[in-house]
DNA sequence: ACCTGAACACCGTTCAAGT
DNA sequence: ACCTGAACACCGTTCAAGT
């Protein structure tokens, strides 16, 4: 994390003559394996990602990743984790800044999320699929448990407050979850129409909260 | 389609010495690649298919399934076409043996589609996946829309009962296929109870017709 | 401590050639 | 018409060797 070396030079400015050689110690290489692995990912997908690839956008040999990162799938998981921080820290600031009603938190919640996903619909489909890996690393399971706290903590106060039906909590989030899921899968596939994502989205609090039986 | 030829010998049945010669003409091997090429999507995904290793299994040349499938996608995506027709002649099935009530129909056909998820689940992802592709094939898309016919008119007909909430009956189907897309997700990857999942859906669907207000 | 280069065992795809 | 075998350009992973 510490940045206080100097900024890595590009191999190109290095290009004067033939004989010009990378610098040894690249430096920070872990750095630029998760931001280069972040563009290729939303490029191509998980599957898609080329760890080769991404050590040659870099300039380090094919090798080079794995003093780093073992294999591609503890690059993938660390890149997974990082995302759920972010998504984590968006999810606590919209329940900060929305009003005190657990429809209009949920509301937020929704937008937010679907924002997540629009940006990032790659690492959003890597992160779900990281996290439910049978043998997905604590550090990212801790991650995606710290994400999903807010949310949590909107269903258990709004059910206290009478907001919300009965029912264990969990149970009744994960329900709230899988909605959001599937909104998001479907928005990030192109099943929703694009120009109307936000109304949509919004409809969908409402039913999430109301349902579809007629009111 | 044609089964009239004698069925496929397996090459093993052959081995009678180190002479011997598989059959030049294999006769089935479309429909063989089909077979063999569900079987190694449910062992490993779509991405862990290997169209070699399914030449293999089959015993014939890697390059003899281009006769029959250009590349490994148009396989994925016959398999996700026969998919859907086989899911399609499920849901028809259970709203015909359905009540009236859409409430009771909605979870019927989520029960069904819960049920095909459950035993094809790397299928039914693979479904999802092929059928939003951009350059999706029409016959895949006619599959898709044909499979999901009888839920929509199951909506449709509930609005016009009054056992549905008003609007686009588009848009309402599009929202209960996210709910159900979600659970089947979770369900698949594991963060729903294994034991519990029938009464999580069963309990779903109660909350996707009445919300999450309380009642 | 950090990275390189060669090597291994795989892929998907292409194509001339065989029957 | 249907399949084979060699070839091409990729992968991920491993490991001895270099600085």
């Amino acid at each position: 994390m510490k940045t206080m070396l100097p900024a890595s030079t590009s191999p190109g400015t290095l290009v004067d003559g033939m004989t010009a050689t990378r610098p040894y110690h690249h430096g920070n290489l872990r750095e630029e394996l998760l931001r280069e692995g972040e563009r290729a990912l939303e490029s191509g997908g998980a599957a898609g990602l080329s760890l080769r690839e991404v050590a040659r956008a870099i300039g380090v040999s094919h090798a080079a990743p794995r003093r780093h990162f073992a294999d591609k799938q503890a690059l993938l998981d660390a890149l997974a984790e990082a995302g759920f921080a972010r998504l984590g820290a968006d999810l606590d600031r919209v329940v900060d800044e929305a009003g005190p009603g657990s429809g209009e938190q949920l509301a937020a919640l929704a937008r937010a999320y679907v924002s997540f996903a629009g940006a990032h619909p790659a690492l959003l489909e890597l992160m779900f699929a990281a996290k439910t890996q049978a043998d997905a690393p604590p550090q990212l399971r801790d991650a995606a448990e710290r994400a999903f706290a807010a949310p949590l903590a909107v269903i258990a106060e709004g059910q206290a407050r009478g907001d919300i039906v009965a029912g264990y909590h969990e149970r009744v989030a994960k329900f709230a979850f899988a909605t959001m899921h599937g909104l998001v899968a479907m928005a990030n596939t192109g099943m929703l129409p694009a120009e109307a994502t936000d109304a949509f989205i919004d409809e969908a609090s409402v039913h999430l909260m109301q349902g579809l039986r007629p009111r």
